[in-house]
DNA sequence: AGTTCGCATGATAACGTTTTCAAAAGTCAG
DNA sequence: CTGACTTTTGAAAACGTTATCATGCGAACT
């Protein structure tokens, strides 16, 4: 018997020398039939060791798991997922894959993903026009996918969300609750609430506003921040938008630091806030001695800078997680959108002080 | 034969409504059997106007359109895989995403990716004891790849490495060259000497290392530093080891601020630089005037740091897309290993100086 | 001993495409 | 008007897996 089955021992390989041409050819993987062969089983039975699906005597088992490795076995997934109907690929659209927010969320949904068997595609979609987003989303769809987060921090955020088809799970990541979609969210705005209000009472006049590329007209920072100056009675300054890019905030510290009337400086995330600190140091003026600046996010650097940036901080990971379980819902079959939000604790460091004394 | 057609508009849903208990069911998607029922054709033919693979007549392919989009026909890539053979997802493997370097190589590989057609997943895998590297992998071989990028920054990506089959195309990312594996590099050995050169070109008697985790027993930056000292026949300090945590440059920073005659530090990468400057001045040493703090990588916010970060630029887009032209050397069936190298540019700005004159 | 039950097993269908291959329908030249 | 092409079309097979169903076998019960 043993004879019978050396026989049967290598898989099917009649187009492994295809041609003399080709010098180096992957051999064509073994199939389940293959296994099925070398074992002396039938193909069901190869399944059945595999999934874990039906009882199977322990020494057929123990035949088909030979088999398998002896022949370097691996499931072809396409074949699964067809006959299963299930998909195991989520994609995550964005725009910037390495900005800190962004990929400490896409490391977030990649965990929870692995956790739950699923495997997360980046999808990089840099926002041009309407058509180019178009076509760079229908690209990610032709991908089995099993759902689809978009990371809706920005523009290129909502136009992405623009694109897609709504008959696939869907969940977007962003800094607050709009329309009727699932959404996991960081509570931006009571943060950016709690933020203005802290320098407030600090002594300072008011608080001016830095702001990030917003995803709508406003984001939830800058609203809270709006809504924490009208109850404390204070001047609404305009604001002051700024770039991704890091430059950006330090010709906006320039700028601020000519105005002395100015004294404490809110920014939208903590990269523009080094920015803006580097601006006003550059000029001659000190942080926090003549300027407060506070930024948002807590990136890892914020601690290391000097001063010490004042910040909210968000938990990027624990937002990317709530993601896929959002995600995870609508792919079990959950009717109704989910949200999931959390509120961003503020970390005082040294750059913010009362303001100084004229 | 409008009429005809009509009647069968709509595609089969015998399980749309499966059960009183389902409140929302996704509808089966439409089928390339469906198209083809609707638009009176055969299956094949849709399959070649989805391709183009043949010549369909004008008056059918208009039909067949018409038909897909109103039925919002999306191919099955499951399927498609299954019988083409061809895979379109290329995995990149890598213990990390948030540290700079790790994700700006990511999206050059998937810019690159994308516009070849292909898509990328990530797997994110920590370093823990090998078994759990091993099943991580073998989990990530469960999708249908068609080949894998290895980020081999570190000892993890060594690991990873070790735990894959050599059946698939593969290529590793690093800064140093190795064994017989296709690899995309940056010659940060040269760089590494470069800098050092540099920093002794100013004056200085010796140069101190603090070196990131490497990905064997010393990194191409740590070689090329000590093969620079040893060709000016400067002394060869011991090297001091940093973690990838920000703090851990803060307190090596402070230790070496203790030390009067230490007056040049080369850092493994930016961000452990910015760390070693916050101690030394929090120890009330300036940089650069009494000490001299270099880094590697070019992080965006070495710029704008204060002193703005010397430092040797790496560029990781192109990185990443060498990265994958060399994986698709490979899909394509080239049978020797590749290698892309590149030599990191100096970037000087204001954090060395000339030792202090004592 | 005969019948029924449970369980392991294998044959076969199904999943949604693309790829042959053969047939049908034109098209052109003689 | 016929024969030989070329082009367009459809039928059927194939891809590798899981799901369904029937079968055979031994054990347990009457």
């Amino acid at each position: 018997m043993s004879e019978a089955i050396a026989d049967d021992l290598t898989p099917a390989q009649g187009d492994l020398y295809s041609g003399p041409t080709m010098s180096r050819t992957f051999a064509k993987p073994a199939s389940i039939a293959d296994v099925a062969r070398v074992a002396g089983v039938s193909v069901p039975t190869v399944s059945r060791v595999l999934t874990g699906a039906a009882k199977v005597s322990a020494e057929r088992r123990e035949r088909v798991q030979r088999a398998i490795v002896e022949l370097g076995y691996r499931p072809n997934s396409a074949a699964r997922a067809l006959v299963s109907g299930k998909q195991t690929i989520i994609a995550v659209m964005t725009s910037d894959t390495t900005i800190y927010g962004y990929s400490a969320t896409i490391e977030g949904i990649e965990v929870a993903a692995r956790e739950a068997g699923f495997f997360v595609v980046i999808s990089v979609i840099e926002f041009s026009d309407a058509a180019e987003v178009d076509r760079a989303v229908s690209l990610a769809l032709g991908q089995p996918l099993a759902g689809i987060i978009v990371l809706k921090f920005d523009p290129a955020g909502v136009q992405i969300l623009k694109s897609l088809p709504r008959d696939i799970p869907l969940v977007a990541v962003s800094g607050e609750l709009d329309d009727s979609l699932s959404q996991a969210v960081l509570d931006e705005e009571a943060a950016g609430a709690e933020m203005t209000r802290y320098l407030l009472g600090l002594g300072h006049a008011t608080v001016h506003h830095v702001s990030i590329p917003p995803s709508r007209k406003e984001d939830g920072r800058t609203i809270g921040w709006r809504k924490a100056l009208a109850e404390a009675g204070a001047e609404t300054p305009p604001i002051i938008s700024a770039s991704w890019a890091a430059d950006s905030g330090v010709r906006i510290g320039l700028g601020l630091a000519a105005r002395p009337d100015i004294t404490a400086v809110f920014c939208g995330n903590d990269e523009v806030a080094m920015g803006v600190i580097a601006g006003v140091v550059d000029s001659g003026r000190r942080v926090p001695d003549d300027v407060s600046v506070v930024g948002f996010d807590d990136h890892p650097l914020s601690r290391i800078w000097r001063p010490g940036i004042t910040t909210a901080m968000q938990d990027f990971g624990s937002l990317g997680k709530r993601a896929f379980s959002l995600l995870a819902l609508q792919i079990e079959g959950e009717e109704s959108p989910a949200r999931s939000s959390e509120r961003p604790p503020l970390v005082i460091r040294a750059s913010a002080a009362p303001p100084p004394r004229r």
